[in-house]
RNA sequence: GCGAAGGUGGCGGAAUUGGUAGACGCGCCAGACUAAGGAUCUGGUGUCUCACGACGUGGGGGUUCAAGUCCCCCCCUUCGCACCA
């Protein structure tokens, strides 16, 4: 590809422009209206350069907001700073230079790159998450939680990162498979993550767990479903039935297991603690010492893998502590084990009925447990059963596999006969009246842990005093500075406790000395209220001015990648509800529609010779395939995400050097829908820029014939030519507005465009002379330019002037689609015979069935598919088809 | 295993309501201009067939005058989750 544009470069000139005409967004307090319009892209980590990953969202998000301005929107478009975080850190210590310099050094870099691509964000707006200015917010509302008890404080074993030397979240905590190890690893470094046990700030997110629930139902599809659906699973509302069972150690002690199942409660054969339950430590203290040192082990050999380990896949396995407990139900006696596969989950003790549970027939079968049946299909349920059994061959008898579907209850006192649902409604109302149980819900999701053992991250406002125990930081005395002179080397504990001043402070309650939390918050929380600080973000009084936020809040489009599906988007949603709950605003969603873009990825190629087994570029591999030393034998080629070690990378930022910005804009919109994965192919700057080219050309060849017209004046006769052009520029009209109207499939929109200017080249070439065509060609040319401009804004500005506008094409209004010029005079009806194509008619749009129907049997064609047959039917839809049945 | 999204030319993708499958672009082929072309322009391009025509949207069945689109069964790919009792 010629390095030289072939067209001028007035990009730079246009952005200098709207450097100083850009409309800001409504500083107004009334309240939100259908005029306002909140449109945001997720803000983003800079993490050094804009990627791919960016320039998609930020593109769809301009694009749309051009747009929505266009059609009189008042529209909001923030964009901002996710700057906490670990990678400043890491790469702080690993350059000996401070993590706020990267980070700063990052942001001017990618805001240069952003403004370069003509985003038109409301750049007064920015904010920085690592300024006091926006972290003091932080800390104002983590003091709230405290003081509503959403925020509290336990020592728990968290996930511990042994690279970053920091807590994780479990959403942050990944399954890695390297050379055949599969392990528990830190999502953002890959190390290995072990359990520990530490004291944390918690937030009670659970405690919102049903309206997180309620709330997803409310946004129904305006949410992609995967999200929704991922989010319901990791809430994960389980609906069951708490049963007590008595453990007989020394005296009888309570052993509450919870179960969905209780309808198999009769087919009980043991009870399995998880190795954290409380009662295996008094079991342990009342075994004899042989025992007492194998369910030591065994606990301890649980417990240093993390929950994710042990849920891993390994083999079961248990420890029967040669205690009983008793089934309140039938009055049974089974033994009770300590098993690896029952997690802390529930009561952390499970009733185990190998019959109609996988996991406990598995462990049963191993430990020669007794196997009951207590249900049996029935009807419905043999259904099903009859069809698994007949690709498997046979049915299975219950010592061979659990039958884990609802069905009829057997071997099961007064309860037989019944069916599972009733049977569950039964024991559970029984269990209540005795006191000994009833329905329970539990949930997945569990409290968000948010201290973490590092320095870049907002401080937590609390001071630890000797006498006073846990005293919130005053809120005069907000923000916590975070210190700048700190050795945040990873040593485990807290940075800040290094720290000379910082956690030397005396009690803001009696005086006397105490200290500051060292701790700083999981970046999570910064991004989960950000949206709401764009309001209003230079307020220093308060969070935000209430009636500020409710002209814009929520926010009506938010786009981002699915990547944020459950975390960010949990935490978010979690916030708003919190915030609506203290009365600062009256929505509980902060995202009424919400865009999940996908990924560009490359494809990789990877060659694996004699010479070699490594990723090359496609570059590299050409010259490789010159000098001989690989052919197309020895690659693998592979669709993954772009990355630096697969050598599958672009870089939008360098393309946009050669191509310009519009092209780069408009070849990412037209890779494919947005909402689709996409992969990114070399040759794919060569269509859009070629387009932008040949309508750059055509517009500046064709402009004098044009450009002294005014408005399309009344009763003008257009030739047929000129009629074609006039309903293809329409349509381009109705098509766009359609796509921005809620599909978003920019690139049908922009395919049409260019369908567009190929009919303006051939309507031109064939001579422009009367009036009318000339005014069709103007107004092609019109339809073209302020249709496109969202996507491409300076190259619709340059072609806007070319045709003598004097004002901005986007203080334009966005065009109306005139249905009357949409339609042609004539129109192409295939006809069918016995359903397939055997020609064409032409003929006038308003004619009848009548009409179609004879012209249809006039085409010689079709004559020939219908002679010597009898014709049974004749379908004739208007303006669609005619098909003829003939026998 | 569970959940979600997908499977259409050589490739990315279109077909939004059941109505001419393959818009638009890339690539490829031929021609023009040219000292030259990895530039540009013009035309062609689903497969098979000289042609008439036949076949064609992962596979199989069905509904319909008509199916990429609706229904049933199956296969495959990607992503997410995965002992939550």
């Amino acid at each position: 590809m010629d390095e030289e544009r072939k067209f001028p470069d007035y990009e730079q000139k246009w952005q200098a422009k709207w450097d100083t005409t850009r409309e800001k967004a409504s500083e107004a307090t009334t309240p939100k209206g259908a005029d306002n319009f909140y449109i945001l892209s997720m803000f983003p980590y800079p993490s050094g350069k804009l990627h791919f990953g960016h320039a998609l969202p930020y593109t769809l998000t301009d694009s749309m907001a051009r747009y929505l301005r266009m059609n009189g929107k008042n529209v909001l478009n923030p964009t901002g700073w996710d700057a906490f975080g670990l990678p400043a850190e890491n790469a702080a210590i690993e350059q000996k230079s401070h993590p706020s310099k990267f980070t700063y050094e990052n942001i001017a870099e990618m805001r240069k790159q952003q403004h370069a691509f003509g985003y038109s964000f409301d750049w007064e707006r920015e904010l920085f998450t690592c300024k006091p200015d926006y972290y003091k917010w932080t800390q104002w509302i983590f003091l709230q939680m405290l003081e509503k008890g959403v925020a509290y404080r336990k020592t728990a074993r968290v996930n511990w990162c042994t690279k970053c030397n920091t807590v994780l979240a479990n959403e942050q905590v990944q399954t890695l498979i390297k050379d055949g190890e599969e392990f528990q690893a830190c999502e953002r470094c890959e190390s290995r993550v072990i359990p520990k046990e530490i004291p944390a700030w918690y937030l009670r997110i659970t405690d919102y767990a049903d309206r997180l629930l309620e709330g997803l139902d409310k946004l129904g599809d305006d949410w992609p479903e995967r999200v929704t659906s991922q989010q319901r699973y990791w809430i994960g509302r389980s609906q069951g039935v708490n049963i007590d069972f008595t453990a007989k150690l020394g005296k009888s002690e309570p052993l509450t297991v919870f179960t969905t199942r209780a309808d198999t409660v009769f087919g009980v054969t043991y009870v399995a603690l998880a190795p954290e339950h409380p009662l295996v430590e008094q079991i342990i203290e009342q075994s004899d010492a042989k025992k007492a040192k194998q369910l030591r082990e065994f606990v301890k050999e649980v417990l240093t893998m993390t929950e994710q380990d042990r849920a891993g896949g390994a083999e079961k396995e248990g420890i029967d502590t040669s205690f009983k407990a008793v089934n309140p139900l039938n009055g049974e006696e089974v033994p009770i084990f300590v098993a690896n596969y029952v997690l802390m989950y529930g009561t952390g003790a499970v009733m185990a009925v190998p019959a109609h549970d996988e996991r406990d027939h598995e462990f049963a079968q191993e430990y020669k447990l007794p196997i009951k049946q207590v249900i049996q299909p029935t009807a419905s349920g043999k259904q099903e059963a009859g069809a698994r059994s007949a690709s498997e061959g046979a049915v299975k008898s219950i010592e061979e596999e659990a039958f884990t579907e609802h069905g009829k209850l057997i071997n099961s006192g007064k309860y037989d006969g019944l069916s599972t649902p009733e049977a569950i409604a039964k024991i559970a109302a029984d269990l209540a009246a005795e006191g000994k149980g009833g329905e329970k819900v539990n949930y997945k999701l569990r409290d968000w842990g948010i201290s973490r053992q590092r320095y870049w991250g907002c401080p937590i406002p609390v001071i630890h005093c000797p006498d006073c125990g846990i005293v919130p930081v005053p809120e005069s005395d907000l923000p916590v500075q975070l210190p700048d002179d700190v050795d945040f080397l990873p040593t485990g504990q807290s940075p800040l406790t290094l720290h000379p001043n910082f956690q030397h402070v005396k009690c803001p309650k009696c005086g006397g000395d105490a200290k500051r939390d060292t701790d700083t918050m999981d970046t999570f929380v910064d991004s989960s209220w950000y949206f709401l600080r764009y309001t209003d973000p230079h307020n220093d009084a308060e969070i935000f001015d209430k009636a500020k936020c409710a002209h814009w809040a929520p926010v009506d489009l938010y786009i981002g990648g699915r990547e944020h599906a459950i975390l960010h988007l949990i935490y978010a949603r979690f916030y708003t509800k919190f915030l609506h709950d203290i009365g600062l605003i009256n929505f509980d969603e902060p995202f009424k529609r919400l865009y999940a873009h996908g990924l560009i990825q490359g494809e990789s190629i990877r060659v694996v010779n004699e010479h070699m087994n490594r990723y090359v570029s496609p570059d590299e591999f050409a010259k490789l395939k010159k000098d001989g030393k690989a052919g197309d034998g020895d690659i693998t080629r592979r669709i993954e995400k772009m990355s630096k070690s697969k050598k599958n990378g672009a870089d939008p930022t360098a393309l946009m050097a050669q191509y310009g910005a519009d092209a780069v804009r408009l070849a990412i919109l037209f890779l494919g829908p947005g909402d689709a994965d996409s992969v990114w192919d070399a040759n794919g700057m060569k269509g859009p820029y070629g387009f932008l080219r040949r309508w750059y050309d055509t517009v500046l060849q064709y402009a004098p014939k044009v450009e002294d017209l005014g408005e399309l004046p009344p009763g003008l006769e257009f030739s047929p030519a000129a009629k074609a052009l006039r309903a293809a520029s329409h349509s381009l009209i109705d098509k766009v507005t359609r796509e921005f109207e809620g599909r978003y499939a920019f690139n049908t929109a922009i395919a049409q465009g260019m369908a567009l200017l190929n009919d303006i080249s051939t309507f031109a070439k064939a001579g422009v002379e009367d009036d009318a065509s000339r005014y069709a060609l103007r107004e092609a040319f019109e339809a073209m330019v302020l249709t496109l401009s969202p996507f491409v804004p300076h190259t619709a500005e340059e072609l806007n002037e070319a045709l003598g506008h004097k004002e901005s094409v986007f203080s334009r209004p966005w065009p109306k689609a005139d249905k009357q010029a949409m339609q042609l005079d004539e129109v192409e009806i295939p006809v069918q015979v016995n359903g397939k194509v055997r020609g064409t008619i032409m003929l006038p749009r308003e004619a009848d069935k009548a009409t179609m129907e004879k012209l249809a049997m006039d085409n010689d064609n079709v004559q020939k598919f219908v002679d010597g047959k009898q014709i049974v039917k004749l379908i004739a839809v208007p303006g669609r088809i005619v098909n003829i049945v003939a026998k």
